[in-house]
DNA sequence: TATGAATGAGATTTCATTCAT
DNA sequence: GATGAATGAAATCTCATTCAT
């Protein structure tokens, strides 16, 4: 038991330390020496392990993302409307990019535009997500939540872009703490995303944009009338409410 | 003056074939032995010019930001709408990344991530855009053009960041030709990014959303009162037309 | 019992794989890593037997060639002429070469210019054979089997040089299957050799070699004059049968 | 010129000093840095004339077979009968190998058994003196010098085998000095080798062998009866000169 | 200005070998 | 006795860069 956890964190300490000098400076400016040093582990060993530096290199995402992958599918099946499953495919995403600043570092900096990582099992898993978007976009507007005319491609890339270019940003400035973070950020961005795509609920009726005193003279109207029908009155109360927020 | 032209020629003619080397291999992987070759200028000369290989790197985006620059900045000053602007602004960083596949693959998977190049002048140059809109989206939040609550660096990030991602997905599998270009997709993701910070003609008042027969009753209602104000009855007219599109 | 049965197959078996290994690639482009999963046995188990890589490469000819010596020397006592002894000796030689092509790819083509094997017992009881080659030659020298004036030395670098010859360029050219072996083209061989240096029964005399014309007045002459004396008759005759074969 | 002097002189000098290196230990156990102190050349600079470290060790024969292929390729024409074009292609091959030692030890010793070697150029060039060879062994066979059941192959075989082995042994016993040089065994070695397989002159005629008592009382007849045809006094007289010998 | 020639400075990688269990 | 794991020690090779002409 001791021996599995002593093997075990040889690997793992290898591949910490790398993880930390590859996003630091980059791959090629990396050496197997300083990786080395930094995790108290032989060059020899490492090779022992990782056979090639651009093995090592490729193991970390594979490690992370495999990792990370059980979590977020376990949650998945549970969410069933379309917009949610968007938002914890995201979610999972930014909260992973945040929490390890080094791992969102070196894919989103080195990985992304390396071509040899991009026939990776763990490109793969990172293409898994996207794909899931894809999916749930794509059932979205096959279900009525989105518009017909929406272009599923381009709203993924919307999404997926967006966060990518707020974590390279955050990265190329040194990381530098701020009120919002972009888990913050992603509720407002994801609705203004969605907001843009949702069918309106009425598409077969009307909407009305009412000045407040037009708004108030037909509210008047309809309440000395008593005739507003029940199904009227809920769609009041409700913007009125969110409209609060 | 010949000899002009010729010293010109050949400083241009090692940055192509730079650009070409570097765009299609890695700035590690190329060779200035690879760079003198396909340039036919020997490699002293380009030490002659370049004082580094880094310096080189430097020099091809440098030349093609500033080049790009000039049309720009002389178009802008004459489009006095903000959407506009940030249509223009985003138009021509399209169709640059769009006409030169080399310099955008160079621009988006190598030196967006390098920390130095972030230093350079070609990179604030690349920055300026940025910049502008973000101006563009400030000016229009102020004017009320944008919704107060619009967060302007989100905003920001959006527009860039889906370029960004459109482009590297683009070059990352192989620059496939579509039927829909970039600069094709630019319109319906701009209006639809737009659309979502517009401020709605009447934020102050109240948006309602009915159902076709509640509406009918409203209607009904209204008129038989005859107390529909000429504000809501353009209202109900404007809508039942942008309903019909 | 059981245990030296399960240690001499774990030695042997390491050895046979060595050889395997040793003879196809290179000693030293041969592994010891290779070596231990060819034979099952692990790395550490290997430095066990044998202390080093060199020890083990030395161990094999050491082995070989003592279990091919007590053949070697049963046989030779029997015979006593020394031609006969001659082809004994080169016979083994040839046939173990032509039995164990790995053993023999390696003793030819890497062992024999390895200064270090030189002073290793397995290359003394393969000198032991050159030497009993040189003693057999040097004894039909004294007994007036071969010419006084045959060069030993020369004589039996023939022997042995002509033969690795032979099977270094066989194995050369990737051992191909022949119509004569080896051991086939051995008695043709070793009696062109051997005429050469034999003494002709009347190497005191005179040997003439004449024109059938010559010879036929001669035989006339000497029948006429009836003086042929009995030890010349018996050349003739036996001159006359060896012609026709 | 002085610069095509010093050039040349560069990488002569390399090669010499490789050729040194690599014969007094092993292509292996030689390292380029060795070769780089020895030669008073950068390494770099080796890596600048030979790609590789293994070019380098083909450079060396090729040059020097190259160059002695000239002279040897002069003299070739010139010489008519069979037994002569062999020994000048025996002695060429031999006085390179005696005269140059580093590179006889070199070939004969690490190169002949290296099965890369084997499809270079220079080999092909040592391969000539064997085709050679074994071409003038054939047309001796078909016009008549030598016996018709001769193995060409095998007398190939003795030939370049008997010199191989006397050099390796040579080689390996330290190139001790010795009264009899190779060059020196040459022409008794080739004597031995060819008698064996010369057609006797008078094949078509008789050969008698006599004793010497035997051989005076012939003479004594042939005396007496003074009927000793021309073309067999010769004969008498030139068998008892080669007796002396 | 242009360049051929030379090199300094390392980094990756490979194994034979050791050692604790 | 057997072995899994760890490593020390080099050597090849590659380029960016310099310099004399």
């Amino acid at each position: 038991m001791a021996d599995h956890v002593k093997t075990k964190s040889r690997k793992d300490r290898i591949m910490e330390a790398a993880l930390r000098i590859f996003a630091e400076k980059t791959f090629q400016d990396a050496t197997i020496s300083e990786i080395s040093k930094e995790s108290g582990v032989s060059e020899a060993t490492i090779y022992e392990y990782f056979g090639t530096k651009e093995d090592l290199l490729f193991a970390i995402p594979e490690k992370i993302t495999t990792d990370n992958l059980k979590d977020y599918q376990l949650v998945l099946p549970f969410i069933k409307d379309v917009e949610g499953r968007m938002r914890a495919i995201l979610l999972s995403y930014v909260q992973l990019y945040q929490s390890n600043s080094h791992y969102s570092a070196l894919v989103l900096l080195q990985l992304m535009s390396n071509k040899r990582f991009r026939q990776t099992d763990a490109h793969a898993a990172i293409r898994l997500a996207a794909h899931g978007l894809l999916d749930c976009i794509r059932e979205g507007i096959a279900n009525g939540t989105f518009r017909k005319d929406a272009d599923a491609y381009l709203i993924r890339s919307i999404l997926m872009g967006t966060i990518e270019h707020l974590f390279i940003h955050w990265h190329m400035q040194g990381m530098p703490k701020r009120e919002k973070t972009i888990v913050d950020m992603l509720d407002p961005f994801l609705e203004l995303v969605l907001s843009g795509i949702r069918t309106k609920r009425d598409e077969q009726g009307l909407t009305l944009n009412l000045k407040l005193e037009d708004a108030n003279a037909l509210a008047q109207l309809l309440r000395l009338n008593e005739i507003l029908p029940e199904s009227l009155k809920q769609k009041v109360n409700g913007r009125k409410k969110s409209n609060k927020q």
